[in-house]
RNA sequence: GGUGAGAUGGGUGAGAGGCUUAAACCACCAGUUUGCUAAACUGGCGUACGGGCAACCGUACCGCGGGUUCGAAUCCCGCUCUCACCGCCA
């Protein structure tokens, strides 16, 4: 949610950023600042009712107790005038705040200045790419949903039996591989002082609205009806909520953690080749970074964070490219996000593997997560995530990368967490 | 799932229709005193929104939502959550 105060100091910046969204925003911008207009008039109209109503109670009061009680029944007369007039205007001013907040919500972040506009993936900025020269040609090379039946890692029919597509199934070496993924990808983390943990995979109504998942992509996440619980498309929510409601002290930032979490998604809508094997999935792995830092602070942090997840990917010896999206590419809640994307050879095309956003205030004020500065002062923090790194993805391209007619060779810094070198 | 007890500021916890502007204590911050620290003493100490250049003023908030009343932390109704015990269970 954008904030209140800029949009009132300022609304021609925000018009102009928002048009790298290929948004107009005036309309929209226009009939926030009416409406908030229009609710600070009825709000002091109201609150000077309410000083004159609770100093007539009072009045009563002291009456009452001197035993006067022959002056306090004209009085009465004269507070029941002013609640009849409250009511309709307390009606008013309630319509009106939650319009406000609506239209308010209607509108995505700002993007950052260095955000090109755009309109599709086609626009995002190559900003850089490790590895210049991937295999370009898939001669011979088998797709890894074929690698993954060949060597018995995947069993997707069975999935597709137990639960539906999109559900595999990992199997013996498979299963193992993604174990030694996720506690590689953690340790890597909490190497770089990111703080280990284990959230819940169910969060309530709130959680959700705090990050921007509702309402903005509520079709897009599994929801338990019974209790009113939505199933985590990403850990980042439970994460980032961790602090919600809070005031952190200056001292205390930032705030970094990590966790691993499965992610649920209906990805609704989905289909074709872009789905195939483990390209999208209703149920995948990932391991999550997330940050709150001070907003001084928070783009250097975003940059620390893209190259703490372009090292894993070079331990992993991954070829792979770093985009800047455009403006019509970010999510709706975003002012950067850096996309790392793999090259999968034996499908010849780039896989997204990791997003990392700086949100800045966008998510904080909806949180209400403000950190305290030394002179006592309070503003909202900035908040910022990446996925470090999510699964199937990386386990696509580590097995078609790294084929060879003998067998997968397993990257070196796994070995440890495998146990085995080679798959065969 | 059953039964019971609760939910008050950063924490403990009083308050049971109007002398509450929510006591007191702890924690925290500043000052006085002091060789340093501590102790003692004095003062300060919530958040949001609105108004104001500011000092400051107003409004709301005692789990959430309604109601009664001139007036509600306090009374009434509904909901949520927490804790304890019992049952079931990895």
């Amino acid at each position: 949610m954008l904030l209140l105060n800029l949009l009132r100091q300022d609304p021609e910046s925000v018009i102009k950023a928002l048009l790298k969204r290929n948004l107009d925003a005036r309309p929209i911008v226009n009939e926030i600042l009416l409406i908030n207009e229009e609710r600070r008039k009825i709000q002091n109209k109201t609150e000077s009712l309410k000083a004159e109503s609770n100093k007539t109670a009072k009045l009563i009061g002291l009456l009452v107790r001197d035993g006067k009680a022959s002056e306090v029944n004209e009085i009465k007369s004269k507070t029941a005038l002013i609640k009849k007039e409250l009511l309709s205007l307390e009606k008013t001013l309630l319509d009106l705040e939650i319009k406000e907040k609506e239209t308010l919500l209607s509108l995505p972040n700002t993007p950052h200045r260095s955000v090109k506009q755009g309109f599709s993936p086609k626009e995002n900025e190559i900003v850089s790419t490790w590895e210049n020269d991937p295999q370009r040609t898939n001669d011979g090379l088998i797709p890894h949903w074929e690698l993954a039946s060949k060597y018995n890692l995947i069993d997707f029919e069975r999935g597709v039996k137990i639960t539906g597509a999109g559900f595999p199934i990992y199997t013996g070496n498979g299963a193992r591989l993604q174990r030694a993924l996720i506690q590689f990808f953690l340790d890597k983390n909490t190497q770089e002082g990111y703080k280990e943990i284990q959230p819940p995979y169910f969060v309530n109504e709130e959680s959700s609205f705090g990050t921007g998942q509702l309402p903005d992509k509520e079709g897009q996440m599994y929801h338990i009806q019974n209790d009113n619980l939505y199933v985590i498309p990403t850990s980042e929510i439970p994460l980032t909520n961790l602090y919600r409601n809070e005031i952190i002290d200056e001292s205390k930032l930032p705030i970094k953690m990590t966790a691993y979490s499965p992610c649920f998604r209906r990805e609704a809508g989905s289909y074709g080749k872009d789905v195939r094997g483990l390209n999208r999935l209703h149920q995948f792995d990932k391991v999550e970074i997330v940050c709150i830092d001070h907003p001084d602070n928070s783009y250097k942090r975003l940059d620390t964070m893209v190259n703490h997840v372009a090292g894993i990917l070079k331990d992993l010896g991954l070829q792979y490219r770093l985009l800047r999206l455009c403006g019509g590419d970010m999510g709706f809640t975003s002012a950067l996000t850096y996309d790392f994307e793999v090259w999968s050879a034996a499908q010849q095309r780039w896989l997204e593997v990791s997003s990392v956003s700086n949100f800045e205030t966008f998510q904080t004020n909806r949180l209400k997560l403000r950190y305290r500065q030394k002179d006592n002062k309070i503003s909202l923090a900035h908040t910022l995530n990446g996925s470090a790194l999510a699964l199937p993805r990386i386990m696509a391209a580590i097995l078609e990368n790294n084929q060879s007619p003998d067998g997968i060779n397993v990257p070196n810094v796994l070995h440890k967490y495998t146990g085995f070198k080679k798959i065969s």
